[in-house]
RNA sequence: GCCCCGAUAGCCCAAUGGCAGAGGCAGACGACUUAAAAUCGUCACAGUGUGGGUUCGAGUCCCACUCGGGGCACCA
């Protein structure tokens, strides 16, 4: 009896049928399959999953199910980044507690995951706020700690105002806070760090090795980011004090061309040199000092900002030449990068001949360039040139003269070669409630105590109480039972730390807690991170280029040289799927664009989401909702499925005495549509899959057959490859074929050779590389057949009329291209 | 300002330097039907953003530009 493909009887039937056959579990203890492990970046519990989530675990899953058919032993586990300011919102907006909206949230996403036949396996499952996830992040704090890689220190720190916290330099976006889009500000603070930068050049080197395996733009964000520069640190002492000024310069070789210092308003050495100088000066100077303050990070980065800018009245020595340079302070100078302070060099750089020009400052061409020279036309010349007035450096290149600069200044115990980086280190502490705690006990007579390891978790107090309102103190500061302790090492009075970290910590290793998520012995099992470690492919969007993608880095470089981990990098290869637009820009409740998933998969179902997912176009690219047909897709899925129920033939039939065209088709498509998913052009092999069912459809109908084996044997190719797509059709295709569940553990079999080559091939003949003839030839046929044959054509006889030739080219069986004069 | 990515049919997208079209959407026509839907089939539509170059041959490689998207940016 012909039946109807249904969309939502096929679901309610199979997936208790998986439940129970656990398809994807990978801790069977007899399994001898080589392994794989499949990572899907985890999401943020803040609702129920929408079409970003479809669509990324839709392309997570094809490349899971793709090493699963092949033979692979797939780890494929999801967790929950369940930390983080939006569940403290939520919190604070409606009375909730934290702990419990954020599990509401986990259940509803869990079950949509499961409807959305994700092949995750849910024995491996996290949640970052269970204490018994963080207090692994506790023990690896203290770990780096004791390595130095943990500190505190007092600093200028961003800060959001209506965040009411700290923000990582990586959290400021153009000047906003990257959540709540506020004007970021400045605050002095003392705040826990990680030290990133003594990793930052094996951050940065290490991204060569990933070439190839990453996506390039992520590649170049993080150089970017981390933003080495080489040059050197040379210092000029300040006349009649025993201070010097310190500078970092990419332009050694520039040393000559040196004519003023200036200073950052808001250093140190500025408010020194500005204390002891007259009057009349230090007001001006903290005038100018307060209106810099006061500034915010948007105007200060307007290009056409006008130079401003006080003298201090004090001079420095240019320890190349003895020259007296005046010392100035300007909010073009940053405290926190190099320095804090630079030799300016107005002739050869844009900003500082700007300067030059508002403070009527001396510019001195070091550099010939061959144009004109900036002190006449007012214009920085930075480019390669021959250095000139500059005494032992003049007549080298830029090249020369930087390395000889700086054997000048070594010479002389004033300056070494250096290089600096735009990164800085990882500001981790946050005012908030709803993080890990740091374990750090402060003793007034001990200072700073860690927890004992025997003391972890420090679990967090419940909510209930506390005042959860941002006012730029912690939370926990209030829970005084929980935050008044006895000193581990002086039993004296004593309190916690009341701030947590930053969820980032959260995320920066929780790939190798999938290993044993469960283990309250150890972070992760060593011996589990031997057999699956490093995730061979990630998956997730592009928005943690920078900030996850680098944290994860550096922990896992830091667990390397800890010992625990045999890596240094700690995802092999790198999907980012694009994101899901709807009429060209990006889906929100304000913008009135919202595409529900849910009202999605109640429409088309959860099978003909995700082929549209995948078929949409390549999986970096962004999908316009409105573009695509989720209509269509399951238009296609009725036909696939149609082809599975129309099969006559048995299970297990010899498929050799098929139908030799019908076998071609399917052959091809198993080569093709492996190389297209392999190379993770999802769309190209759905693609290949509907001409599929289209050759198969001919032979039902037109060709050989239902009853023709190779009729079967393509409908069980095809619904094998569906099953990376559309789990239930492919399911059901499977069943109707007679076999039994699951397709996902079918396997893929390779192309037969014998059945990929061809006896004939179209030939074609060109005639200056346009086409004149073509005819069927055998695929043995020689150059000189070929050649007589093309020769032959009366076409080609045509078009070369008149003209002499000059040259014939051949690749035999396929081309003939003349060349006439 | 510097760096990266992209531009192929009305639309989304394919095409190891070798016939511009694999697939889909929308469209036209036909078969089936009393009719419609569904289904099955047939067909039409671009010379690849612009201008140069390399090559026997360029959508593909190189150079310049235009447009669109993204990253970094008073970073010394």
């Amino acid at each position: 009896m012909q039946e109807e493909y249904n969309t939502r009887a096929i679901q309610d039937k199979w997936l208790p049928v998986w439940d129970d056959l656990k398809p994807f579990d990978s801790s069977k203890k007899d399994d001898t399959r080589p392994t794989k492990y499949v990572l899907d970046m985890f999401p943020y519990p803040s609702g129920d999953l929408h079409m970003g989530h479809a669509e990324a675990y839709a392309l997570g899953d094809v490349i899971a199910r793709y090493w699963s058919q092949r033979g692979y032993n797939v780890m494929h586990p999801i967790g929950w980044d369940a930390f983080g300011l939006p569940a403290e919102n939520a919190a604070i907006k409606r009375g909730l507690d934290p702990k419990a909206w954020t599990y509401e949230n986990i259940a509803q996403q869990k079950a949509s995951m499961r409807r959305y036949a994700c092949s995750f396996d849910w024995d491996r499952v996290l949640e970052t706020c269970n204490p018994s996830y963080y207090q692994w992040n506790q023990w690896l704090f203290l770990e780096f700690y004791k390595r130095g890689l943990a500190y505190r220190k007092n600093s200028n720190v961003n800060w959001c105002p209506s965040c009411q916290t700290v923000l990582a330099n990586e959290q400021v976006v153009q000047g906003l806070c990257e959540r709540c889009d506020s004007s970021v500000t400045k605050k002095s603070l003392t705040q826990w760090y990680f030290k990133v930068t003594d990793y930052a050049d094996r951050l940065l080197d290490d991204l060569d090795g990933l070439e190839g395996k990453w996506p390039s733009k992520v590649l170049s964000m993080q150089r970017n980011w981390i933003g080495r520069s080489q040059g050197a640190n040379i210092d000029f002492a300040i006349e009649g004090m025993d201070k010097s000024v310190s500078v970092f310069t990419t332009r050694p070789d520039t040393l000559y061309g040196a004519t003023f210092m200036v200073l950052a308003a808001d250093s140190e050495l500025a408010q020194e040199l500005a204390a002891s100088a007259p009057d009349v000066t230090r007001a001006e100077f903290e005038k100018y000092l307060d209106e810099v303050k006061k500034a915010n990070d948007i105007e200060r980065l307007a290009t056409d900002r006008k130079k401003t800018g006080i003298f201090l009245g004090h001079y420095a020595v240019n320890p190349i030449n003895d020259e007296r340079l005046p010392i100035w302070v300007s909010d073009y100078v940053l405290a926190d990068y190099g320095t804090g302070a630079i030799m300016a060099v107005p002739a050869h750089d844009d900003r500082d001949i700007e300067f030059a020009k508002a403070m009527d400052l001396e510019i001195k061409m070091v550099v010939d360039t061959g144009e004109a020279d900036p002190a006449e036309t007012g214009i920085a010349t930075s480019g390669d040139g021959v250095i000139v007035n500059s005494g032992p450096l003049d007549g080298l290149n830029k090249t020369d003269a930087i390395a000889r600069a700086i054997e000048i200044v070594e010479e002389k115990g004033t300056g070494k070669g250096a290089k600096n980086f735009r990164l800085r280190d990882w500001l981790i502490s946050r005012q908030r409630y709803w993080g890990t705690p740091i374990p750090i006990i402060h003793c007034e007579k001990c200072g700073e105590v860690p927890v004992p390891s025997d003391q972890l978790p420090v679990e967090l107090p419940d909510s209930k109480g506390l005042d959860l309102q941002p006012k730029g103190t912690s939370p926990l500061g209030a829970a005084s039972e929980w935050l008044n302790v006895s000193c581990p090492s002086c039993s004296g009075p004593a309190k916690r730390d009341s701030d947590t970290m930053d969820t980032f910590v959260d995320s920066s290793w929780y790939f190798l807690r999938f290993l044993n998520p469960n283990s309250d012995e150890v972070p992760f099992s060593q011996e589990e991170a031997k057999k699956w470690a490093p995730v061979d492919q990630y998956v997730g969007g592009v928005t943690h280029a920078i900030l996850h993608l680098l944290y994860a880095r550096f922990f896992t470089k830091v667990l390397h040289d800890i010992g625990m981990v045999d890596f240094e990098e700690p995802f092999t290869r790198l999907l980012n799927q694009g994101m899901v637009l709807m009429n060209g820009s990006a889906m929100s409740k304000s913008r009135g664009n919202l595409v529900r998933l849910s009202d999605q998969l109640d429409i088309h179902g959860v099978d003909a989401i995700r082929l549209t997912m995948a078929f949409a176009g390549p999986p970096e690219d962004d999908i316009d909702w409105a573009d695509v047909s989720p209509a269509a897709s399951a238009k296609f899925l009725a036909r696939a499925w149609r082809i599975a129920q129309d099969v006559k033939s048995n299970p297990g039939i010899d498929v050799t005495a098929g139908d030799a065209g019908v076998r071609k088709s399917t052959h091809q498509f198993l080569k093709g549509f492996q190389e297209a998913i392999e190379t993770h052009k999802f769309n190209v092999g759905v693609a290949k899959a509907m001409e599929l069912t289209n050759h198969l459809r001919k032979a039902i109908d037109q060709g050989p057959g239902p009853s023709d084996p190779a009729v079967r044997e393509g409908a069980e190719e095809l619904a094998k490859a569906l099953s990376l797509f559309a789990p239930y059709a492919s399911e059901d295709m499977w069943h109707l074929l007679g076999h039994e569940a699951s397709v996902a553990l079918a396997g893929f079999r390779d192309a037969d050779p014998a059945l990929l080559t061809e006896s004939t091939v179209m030939a074609i003949v060109q005639v200056n590389g346009k086409l004149r003839d073509k005819f069927e030839v055998d695929v043995s046929i020689t150059e000189d057949q070929l050649r007589a044959l093309a020769m032959a054509s009366v076409q080609v006889q045509k078009t070369l009329q008149g003209l002499e030739i000059s040259n014939v080219i051949i690749r035999a069986p396929k081309l003939v291209n003349i060349a006439t004069k």
